[in-house]
DNA sequence: TTCATGATTATGTATGCACATATTATGAAA
DNA sequence: TTTCATAATATGTGCATACATAATCATGAA
């Protein structure tokens, strides 16, 4: 066997084992015998077994060998696609408008969240983007001025707060949680529905080194669905 | 420099990185400047950065060598949970009750979804979760009997029909669709909610070797927030 | 017999080297 | 100027080797 790369062999042996040659929970051969199967040195069986673990396919332990996940975990992987995007991929035109740029103290519970200390000045917008003129989604925005000065100067008419802050602080982490919001007074007129309708929302709050970025919370208009695969 | 293993010098590049202090797009020093920096060989450092690149901080190019990515894409990771984990995870008993169980053909839009051939039998299942028992999630699902026929005779009171299947059919693919949607009449009544509370939803379509085998919804309870990190 | 303790050994992990491969740069010939 | 071949250079890959670790086995004392 001459196309022994770790590549090849990784996926022929997740092959064996999607089909089932071993059950879940199984202990299948070890490195030596692999490299003896495939014909090639056992550190390149070990970097494809290091890959199927790192995918969730098996579990390794020292000298316990390498066995099948008893239960799989199907993990997900998704990119949480920027506003802008999710609009132009569906094919309409995007545009954003900022409806409320303050800087004021933020609420208690916020101040927790964000692990602000006290009297940390924060700037508040309310944002509306909107799809071929249509209310597309509704956000409101906490940024740490502590974190980021600069964002009282930022341009918003070229770039949305979230693009901004993505270019000026990059590679921060982020808490995301998603859920399904009543839309209250505000948010039926922002986003022209019904009082009470059921809304998909995101909220996360973005980290630099420890210390918190901003807090958004985006409430997608009616019927929206984030779909991914796993 | 002696704690140079591949780990530890991908941590030190990354927070490099992130410390800013090359930008977005920048080129950034080669395998060998970094192996001459970090006192250790060029392998070493040719799989730190290859780790970088596949956790989407770098892009690498033959010859054209190792940029920082001009847009980072924030990439979520995240496991989706079994009920019975998330039930348990949060410190409450997990219980769960199938309230209804046939064989059916299934609807038009379901045809389409799971790309079933016309007449293929279904089972159908509603299913109510628990935590201490109160009601933590509703679920509708569909199961293809052309894929796995031996679910007409599963029991289904030791595991959960979605742990069943996961047992039963591992390591299929699926799409996975969040969205928020409104409690309608049985929804209210099954969770125990007022007719028309926001609820977060969880569609999955399940697919084994093209072959469809489940489509489940899952309705939480008010209040659920599927909670990760990016 | 039971238990603790250390040796053994199968297995997992990391690194340096040699070579492979892809892309760009260079410059000579048409 | 264009075209083509060749060199230069950065990353990709496999292998041999050395090292780390944990389950097991052997040993001996209580």
């Amino acid at each position: 066997m001459n196309n022994a790369t770790h590549q090849g062999i990784r996926d022929a042996i997740r092959t064996r084992i999607v089909s089932g040659e071993w059950k879940l929970g199984d202990l299948i051969p070890g490195e030596v015998d692999f490299a003896a199967h495939y014909g090639c040195s056992r550190t390149t069986v070990n970097r494809a077994l290091q890959a199927l673990a790192e995918e969730g396919i098996v579990e390794r332990k020292r000298k316990g060998g390498t066995r099948v996940r008893p239960m799989p975990a199907p993990q997900a992987q998704f990119r949480i696609p920027i506003v802008r995007e999710q609009v132009e991929s569906l094919g309409h035109a995007y545009a954003t408008k900022v409806l409320k740029r303050e800087i004021e103290l933020p609420p208690l519970s916020l101040r927790s969240d964000m692990q602000l200390p006290a009297g940390t000045q924060c700037a508040y917008l309310e944002s509306i983007h909107l799809a071929d003129d249509q209310p597309f989604a509704f956000e409101r925005r906490w940024v740490n001025l502590a974190t980021v000065p600069s964002f009282v100067d930022a341009n918003l008419h070229e770039l949305s707060a979230n693009e901004w802050l993505v270019k000026t602080v990059p590679f921060s982490r982020g808490d995301v949680s998603l859920s399904g919001t009543s839309a209250d007074n505000q948010l039926a007129e922002m986003l022209q529905i019904q009082n009470g309708a059921a809304l998909f929302t995101m909220d996360r709050t973005t980290w630099f080194e420890d210390r918190s970025v901003t807090r958004m919370t985006l409430f997608y208009r009616q019927g929206y669905r984030l779909s991914f695969e796993i």
